[in-house]
DNA sequence: AGTGATACTGAGATTCGTTCTCAAATGACG
DNA sequence: CGTCATTTGAGAACGAATCTCAGTATCACT
């Protein structure tokens, strides 16, 4: 679990954070992987996993647990937002939406939990898949579990 | 994906159902079947994960991805209500909390989508949690993903 | 440069939850 | 009963994620 010791800056976790800050479809490790050999094809799919871990560990990206058996999925954009999930392609588009406050503040004096953050996504159906597939979802079918 | 024609209530499935209807902790598929085998020991796994699939699909219970890469949950509560989830023993309780209503028809508008649903969980240290690891979280650290 | 300590990498094996396959069992109904 | 569709269970297969470990890179100090 590296301590809080060394942590070095290596040509692979550059390539890893690189790939991750250019991709705005919060892309599943493997996206990552497979985008990431385009430039470093020596590396390896533990170090990608690994690097992501990383990055999330020390705040510099969101693992995204879209519902599902899905795969995590992961965000460069560390600002809080939710998502809206399409029900069709899988695809995942951020919100900015106020969030209700004094929301937390309620649920922890209600459970008795320390709060420290929530996860809100939305299911739905996007709109080019609202318009192509009109009656029947899940045409291409990914979006689909393990 | 069994179409609507037959369905039968066999004795496997009712099993289940009783078992999910009895447990109040939101089980996983693998401690529904660890349980039903108690009383049916000589069911198997994937009739145990088929019907917890087909109790989804048909509205009788819910399946939650409670974030990480830990497994999918199970909730014989079906309806709509949303959880809390101890980062330390990886506990949900239910939440019963009114809805900021007007939020998703603000999100459907905003973003286009088709909204059917959504999904919320919040994370934080039970109470339990709370009194005894005051300081390191995670010590007995179930909650673990995979 | 040389030396040792530490951190990192990558190939492949491993783990584990979940789904698939398919022959056998069950149940509905005439 | 006989037929036919559905369901079951054992085990194989799958796939995401993690682990293992020998080899490599980088650092600190000389
Ligand atoms: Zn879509
Ligand atoms: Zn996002
Ligand atoms: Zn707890
Ligand atoms: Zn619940």
């Amino acid at each position: 679990m590296t301590d809080q010791t060394d942590l070095r800056l290596t040509p692979q976790r550059m390539a890893v954070l690189e790939v991750l800050r250019a991709a705005h479809d919060h892309p599943t490790a493997a996206e990552v992987y497979e985008q990431v050999r385009r430039t470093s094809p020596r590396i390896g799919s533990a170090t990608v996993y690994r690097t992501l871990a990383l990055l999330v560990s020390t705040g510099q990206a969101l693992e995204l647990s879209l519902g599902g058996g899905a795969a995590a999925r992961y965000d460069a954009n560390t600002c809080r937002h939710d998502h809206a999930v399409c029900e069709g392609c899988g695809r995942a588009v951020d919100l900015d939406h106020p969030v209700p406050d004094g929301m937390m503040a309620e649920i922890a004096r209600r459970s008795g939990f320390a709060i420290t953050g929530y996860d809100l996504q939305f299911r739905g159906i996007c709109p080019d898949c609202q318009a192509q597939g009109a009656g029947s979802i899940r045409v291409g079918g990914p979006a689909s579990p393990q």
